[in-house]
DNA sequence: GCTGTTATTGATCGTTTGATAAATGGTGCG
DNA sequence: CGCACCATTTATCAAACGATCAATAACAGC
């Protein structure tokens, strides 16, 4: 009454193991998080827990790996053109610029590991942070500066304040998916209508206080 | 070498030993997850592991205690008629609300224990979560339509996309402590200033939206 | 088909970790 | 001072878990 043995020994190219691998690790390691068993992964993979070791030489190595694979690369540098667009309206580009990253970055493994990491104490967090505010939110407060007709583009650096208004932009739909991938709620169904109403409202508020004069932090 | 015995053995009542591990157990596992072992916890503490098992009978036991510790009765009754308060601005009542809601609930263990729980798929996200909507989102919802002069109080019932906007409001300021507690980042160090700022935005957003005909979902 | 290479497995090791039981010692009461 | 109670510790178990190594079998080349 162990393991019965349903299939028989497969052999696959070193290239496309590893690939198995790691995707599966990925989607393991997003359900249960990066202290799942190797042992329970192997068997969700359909091999040998030993198997594993040889295409990664400690847990770890793996884990960096699921990392690198994850949130390296996800990020396109055209997504901070986008944003910049003046030709179209900055609602316009907002929205369409948050269709694209719920699909390609916001998804269920991505947020889980994102958040895994970030308990653990991990750095990919930080320097992700850092990648957002540079690429992302740097540029929206410019925009939303540009679009409220507040002057002082080159003269005053963007403040502290107005980061953290791009970051309400931004946290009203990251928060979107930590409700539905990780507290597993109920959340609006209809993705692209929330996604028009979130930048709707959470720009019509930056443009509104920076109308005022908010520039200043 | 092992470990030297600093301390004589500490005789306790068994309340203050229990509350000592209680204690003990929120700052540890807010720090190192669920996952985190009982010897060391038992370190930290400066007595030895069986003795938690004295208090508790299996570590299930200590977690479960820990949640019911940090998020049962966390919640005030009162917060909910605060928001109501129409005599006074909603943009005060909102200010005023998240100043206490972000010194007594959003705490470094609040957030990261939630989190973690929230990862480990334990119910208690959406359960704190049902009680958020009915508690706070809603009433949100609700003054929002009526400042922004929106009538159909009673005829049309809180839609789904309003529910939203309300989260959007408490997103902003959630976010905040994530980015503060989880992923270790530099914030906005004006507490006050960015609470204030974030309601100010958020508002302003939601009543715009609200204002355009954005009842309906 | 035979054979060498190597991907894969079975068996197992050492440590970690939740949990248990017996020994120890602090405290209050007579 | 002596004794009983019980909070605490020491010692230890069994399962879980990361990791290793020799044995096995699938595939390629001849």
């Amino acid at each position: 009454m162990q393991t019965t043995r349903v299939a028989p020994r497969q052999r696959l190219s070193p290239e496309a193991r590893e690939r198995q691998i790691v995707d599966g690790a990925i989607a393991f390691f997003a359900e249960v998080g990066l202290a799942g068993q190797t042992r329970e992964l192997a068997q969700r993979l359909g091999v040998t827990q030993p198997l594993i070791y040889r295409y990664f030489p400690t847990k770890q190595d793996l884990i960096d790996r699921v990392y690198e694979e994850v949130f390296v690369g996800r990020w396109r540098a055209e997504w901070t053109d986008l944003i910049g667009e003046r030709a179209r309206p900055l609602r316009d580009r907002l929205i369409a610029f948050y269709r694209i990253y719920a699909r390609d970055v916001l998804t269920y493994d991505w947020i889980r590991i994102y958040m895994f990491a970030g308990l653990a104490g991990e750095d990919i967090n930080r320097r992700y942070i850092a990648l957002l505010e540079d690429q992302l939110l740097v540029p929206i407060a410019r925009e939303v500066r540009a679009a409220a007709g507040a002057p002082a583009l080159s003269e005053t650096p963007v403040s502290g304040l107005e980061i953290e208004a791009a970051w309400h932009i931004h946290a009203a739909v990251f928060y979107y998916f930590v409700r539905k991938h990780i507290y597993r709620a109920k959340t609006e169904p209809d993705l692209n209508a929330f996604i028009e109403d979130a930048v709707d409202r959470t720009l019509d508020g930056a443009l509104a206080v920076t109308r005022r004069g908010g520039v200043a932090g």
